[in-house]
DNA sequence: ATGCCAGTTGACGTTTGCGTAAAGGGAATA
DNA sequence: TATTCCCTTTACGCAAACGTCAACTGGCAT
């Protein structure tokens, strides 16, 4: 099987807790907390954790999961679902509800930054304007408008 | 000023602490938290909060931005920035910063955003390919390279 | 053998964002 | 007057996600 022989240079490496706390930005704390919270399962070599490049890809899936705000329990639920092959059709079906449930989540959250996005760019933009007035007028008046302005946008829209 | 009058109709209401609770699906006990934390400086009437249109933006504000995952320390700042309108030029550029890393975390968010959906379809495809097909096989041997190849992916794209 | 580095397991501390009584004030309604 | 609301403050509690010791255990380089 020539298959095997694609799989055998990347994916027998084996990591080191601190090798792959660097890789991620995170704490060996963090990993071993993971798998106190049975998200992760490294082999041993004795007392030392050994992380297979499967581990790896869990790892990696929490670290995003996470950046999206994701609390631990979640992540764990999806890892074990994807770990869990073995299911019965019911199980699937849920499996099902909770992909689909996470899918809108993410649609409403991504919206939410497009909105706080404009919302910092108008911000931005007004900022730019006005230290682009090159002599500072130092105006009291000046910024009193400005800052209505900006208020005024907020509560148009909200 | 004809302005004056398009202002008076709306923005001279004022809200009890139960109605913006109400209307932005948070507790009062929250409303009041934020305003510990001087996020929010609702007048007075005698004892009771009494918040005026600005205010109910500044909460608008506070709710996205809590729904981005932004700490409420975080969210303060900003708010500060938008109240400080008399800020010197220095102070602006740190806000100009500010608002630019922002700007930039939310895009890479919504980056990982995308990833994840993109995941999650995967998931969701794979899961309704497994589930249509319309003899339970209720195989071992299937689920496992179910399982493989979903593994693969992961692996593939981390 | 000694020292250093990286690893291990608890156990306790910290921050965030409120929840949840506890104890009461003021106004309106029965 | 008594009950009912809505409001107030003070204060303790809590779950999440680690950080931070503390106390040990190897391995290997000198």
């Amino acid at each position: 099987m020539p298959d095997t022989a694609s799989l055998s240079i990347s994916e027998s490496r084996t990591y080191s807790i601190s090798e792959l706390a660097r890789e991620f930005g995170i704490t060996p704390r963090a990993l071993r907390f993971y798998e106190d919270k049975d998200m992760l399962h490294p082999a041993r070599d004795g007392m030392t954790r050994v992380y297979s490049h499967r581990d790896r890809a869990r790892v990696t899936i929490i670290v995003r999961m996470k950046r999206l705000g994701l609390p631990l329990a979640d992540i764990r639920e999806i890892l074990d679902l994807y770990g869990l092959g073995d299911n019965e059709r019911a199980q699937k079906r849920k499996t099902l509800e909770k992909f689909r449930n996470q899918v809108r989540e993410f649609e409403s959250q991504r919206e939410d930054i497009e909105v706080a996005l404009v919302e910092l760019r108008k911000g931005i933009e007004w900022l730019e304007d006005d230290l682009a007035k090159i002599g500072p007028s130092d105006d009291h008046a000046d910024s009193v408008a400005a800052y209505d302005a900006v208020a005024r946008k907020q509560l148009d829209d909200a």
